[in-house]
DNA sequence: GGAATATGGTTGCGTACTGCAACTGTTGCT
DNA sequence: AGCAACAGTTGCAGTACGCAACCATATTCC
């Protein structure tokens, strides 16, 4: 086995291990931005506060995944006042998805807040390995795009 | 908003990008490794074929997930013969999960194949773009644990 | 040695997530 | 006007998974 499949073969199980993993830290991030929130939904609540207002079909792009589970997460976020509908200027069909002054006021609480521990168990990264990190992220992710 | 705390949500976000799109690379491989293994399982296939043989509670560690959970999934790749139990020499309680000749050559075929266009996908790395990544995961992950 | 406790693993149960498909309402093309 | 394409919603069903109760073996402590 050459060097480059044993690699690959290393980041296929590290990702494997990480979508395991990550889902506890995920749900400790939703239920501390909402009680209720649920929490699949807070990837896509961290998406709409990241990349500014847009429609649900840019979050099925996005994540690759079905309409039907987007609206229904959606609902959740608007009913929960996280987010807001914002009908689309551009097409009458659409409604713009944008972060709420709750909602914005939550997810900044939750960053600056203590209880971030996860942020804590970073510390030992140079902001140059974060950077870093969320680049290979960013083109791993655009590698998996279709 | 600091730089360091923009990288901080970066990633988030696209971690969270990852863990909906790779489901879906996670159940092409797993078809083709074998048509009726389930998706969620092929991660697990391909720690046990990365790290040797270990028990069910190391993947139950690795993965941080629940011991039915495991048990089930395990059975589901012994019954599709992908894996083998193998008592353990050291404690009687135990059982050693091995990959299963039928199981390595079944994922050797498929790190080989053609059909492999994820790593055609990654085709513009370079081989130390992979190595630096793979370290990247892991030590994302080392932080994740507990 | 024997009881109490801890650990590896299995199974039953309930719930959450999500893909699929059918449907509504809007837009744009011809 | 009519039809195809597209944004979004909802019903249905299957899968995955955590929790808790359970069995078998190990270990600890008296």
């Amino acid at each position: 086995m050459t060097s480059r499949a044993a690699d690959l073969f290393r980041v296929e199980d590290e990702v494997g291990v990480l979508i395991r993993r990550i889902k506890h830290v995920i749900a400790e991030r939703a239920c501390e931005v909402h009680p209720e929130l649920h929490p699949m939904s807070y990837p896509l609540l961290a998406h709409i506060g990241r990349c500014g207002p847009l429609r649900a079909v840019a979050l099925c792009d996005a994540f690759a995944m079905d309409k039907g589970g987007v609206s229904r997460q959606v609902q959740g976020l608007v009913d929960l006042g996280l987010i807001e509908r914002q009908p689309d200027p551009e097409d009458r069909r659409a409604t713009l998805l944008a972060m709420s002054p709750e909602g914005t006021r939550r997810m900044s609480a939750v960053s600056r807040s203590r209880s971030d521990r996860f942020a804590e168990r970073l510390i030992s990264w140079t902001d140059a390995d974060l950077a870093a990190f969320a680049d290979q992220l960013g083109r791993y992710n655009a590698a998996l795009g279709d």
